[in-house]
RNA sequence: GUGGGAAUAGCUCAACUGGUAGAGCACCGGACUGUGGCUCCGACGGUUGCGGGUUCGAUUCCCGUUUCCCACCCCA
């Protein structure tokens, strides 16, 4: 049997019904905030993950899905790039140049043009062969020289044997098959980076502040465990701007906690806790990072396994260590909070005041540090008990220079991505009804041979005025319908029978009282509406 | 990637130190040719995840493998 492959899943109803429940309470929510919908591919260039995320970090390293696409080159850059590591030495990239051509010393060159690539390899000929070299780059012509020193190697599967005249003498061509570069393709681990990707690329400063959310597939090649698989979904949403819009504003880090608090509430997810620290700028960063690891060295070895990996490869974490006897020993480790300036202190301060100020409850947690590079001051995660070792449902914070380090224009930016199949998994366990499932109003139930069609009739029109309708099946036995109605949980059944259609009236029966009445076709909608 | 547990009918689970694989529910049919839920009767349903090994004999013991669950690593 083939089955969902290791770490995906069917979502079947009626959970499906709770998926909707919650991202069209998502959707309300965002927009009374002003927030609205973008829709990015779930696949980039590798390239932008391992620039935007961060190439240490294990997502990049060791948990994405990649894989290469070797259709073409992607564009001159990549392809230079590509030409240089295989061909060391080669020095020039572009348009054929007589200049070169006229060298002494044999150099290698390599051209592109278009879809088209091809190189010389070392050199050093006649202006005949020049010309002709000129002539066949500007015909755009595909051929293979070989010429004394002369060596013009044309890619193009196409191109069989070419015989080409060259100053009196017949050349000797040949083709070479060059394999263009595959370009790395990455099913998206995050959405972040694809948002401000599509920001840059399409000049979305113009527009100032952004407000952006996005519902959809993340993937990640981890080993799945409880509520984390492999295809996840996530609700993700971004502030991002110029400065002069506000989007480096305290107040953004405030809207967006608020609004976080208001969705849970609205939600029902009960006994949430927001956790709050500030992690500063990547330069502030650095310093407590070199901090903490002097600080660690003399007491490391005191510490449990993983801390002594840690103290080495990435001291932030030691923080989140929850080793009860490593406790003292972390008490006592440097703090970001002494390592804030006064710009991230104030702001950070700012963000707290707001949030007093409109009622929404939270904690500073100063062990709270990020695993994505990305991230400066804000960071947060709103956590919930009752989900075992997996307790954060979202988490998010502050991206002051990913926009600079994608090559895009400075757009400070804040955002949070939820972790939908938690989310969804904490409102089963805290006892979610599901009343999101509508079950249908009406099954019409056709009686003998060619009541299919008449029911077909009545199940449009009864639809139309809204009504969630079942139909049946005129080789069923009227015993069956019954069961199948009752079992879909339909309110009432429609008796469409050979005396019904004479008639002009049908027998209705109330599956939850038992009665049952014959009324005209004209009737039917509003005496089921009842 | 590491560790532990698990895998038997569509679902939930039995099967005594190793002796022919079973129940409840669901599904289908009948009792009941145009009236459901209740009741009764019947039928269907399996390479015991897969592959090796030990044994006269393996669902059971051993090894490998796959998948799931829990945790670790890590993390929105």
């Amino acid at each position: 049997m083939i089955k969902a492959v290791r770490g995906t899943r069917d979502l079947l109803p009626p959970e499906t019904a709770l998926w909707n429940f919650v991202e069209s309470t998502v959707r309300d929510v965002f927009r009374a905030y002003n927030f609205q919908e973008i829709r990015t591919p779930i696949f980039e260039s590798t390239e932008l993950f391992a620039r935007g995320v961060g190439e240490e970090t294990d997502i990049v390293s060791k948990e994405m899905y990649t894989w290469e696409d070797g259709t073409r080159a992607a564009d001159f850059a990549v392809y230079k790039k590509w030409m240089t590591a295989r061909f060391p030495g080669v020095k020039s990239f572009g348009e054929f140049d007589p200049d070169i051509a006229r060298r002494e010393t044999p150099v290698p060159i390599a051209h592109l043009r278009q879809e088209r690539a091809y190189i010389v390899f070392g050199y050093r000929t006649s202006e005949e062969v020049i010309e002709e070299l000129e002539r066949a780059v500007r015909l755009n012509e595909t051929k293979v020289l070989q010429f004394d020193e002369l060596r013009l190697v044309i890619a193009d599967p196409e191109m069989k044997d070419v015989g080409l005249q060259v100053g009196g003498m017949t050349v000797k061509t040949e083709i070479v098959s060059i394999d263009l570069p595959p370009q790395s393709l990455t099913l998206r681990p995050e959405a972040t980076a694809g948002i401000v990707r599509a920001y840059i690329e399409h000049n979305l400063e113009t527009r100032g502040l952004n407000k952006l959310y996005c519902i959809g597939p993340m993937f990640r090649r981890e080993r799945p465990q409880k509520g984390r698989y492999r295809q996840f979904y996530q609700i993700d949403a971004e502030i991002i701007g110029p400065a002069s819009a506000g989007s480096e504003s305290p107040a953004r880090d405030a809207e967006v906690l608020e609004m976080l608090a208001t969705l849970l509430d609205r939600l029902g997810i009960k006994n949430w806790t927001l956790e709050l620290n500030s992690v500063g700028s990547s330069a502030e960063r650095a310093k407590f990072n070199e901090a903490l690891r002097i600080a660690l060295d003399p007491v490391k070895d005191q510490m449990c396994g993983d801390c002594q990996r840690r103290a080495v490869t990435n001291p932030l974490r030691v923080l989140d260590c929850k080793h009860p006897e490593d406790q003292p020993i972390i008490e006592k480790l440097p703090r970001i909070s002494q390592f804030l300036d006064e710009d991230s202190r104030k702001h950070f301060d700012a963000v707290q005041q707001i949030l007093r100020a409109v009622g929404v409850e939270f904690q500073i947690n100063d062990r709270l540090v990020r695993g994505l590079d990305y991230y400066t001051r804000t960071a947060f995660e709103f956590t919930h008990g009752a989900l075992g070792a997996q307790n954060a449902i979202l988490g998010g914070g502050r991206y002051d220079g990913l926009s600079e380090a994608l090559g895009g224009p400075a757009a400070p930016g804040i955002g949070f991505a939820i972790g939908e199949d938690r989310l969804v998994m904490s409102l089963q366990e805290s006892a979610f009804a599901g009343g999101a499932l509508r079950q249908p109003d009406l099954y019409v139930a056709p009686l003998g041979a060619g009541m299919n069609v008449e029911a077909a009739r009545l199940a449009r029109e009864l639809r139309r005025h809204d009504l969630v309708v079942d139909l049946g099946d005129d080789t069923f036995r009227l015993k069956k319908s019954f069961e199948i109605a009752a079992k879909a949980g339909a309110k009432y059944i429609l008796i469409v029978g050979e005396n019904e259609v004479k008639a002009e009236a049908f027998a209705l029966k109330n599956l939850i009282t038992g009665e049952q009445i014959s009324v005209p076709r004209a009737e039917l909608a509003r005496k089921i509406q009842e």
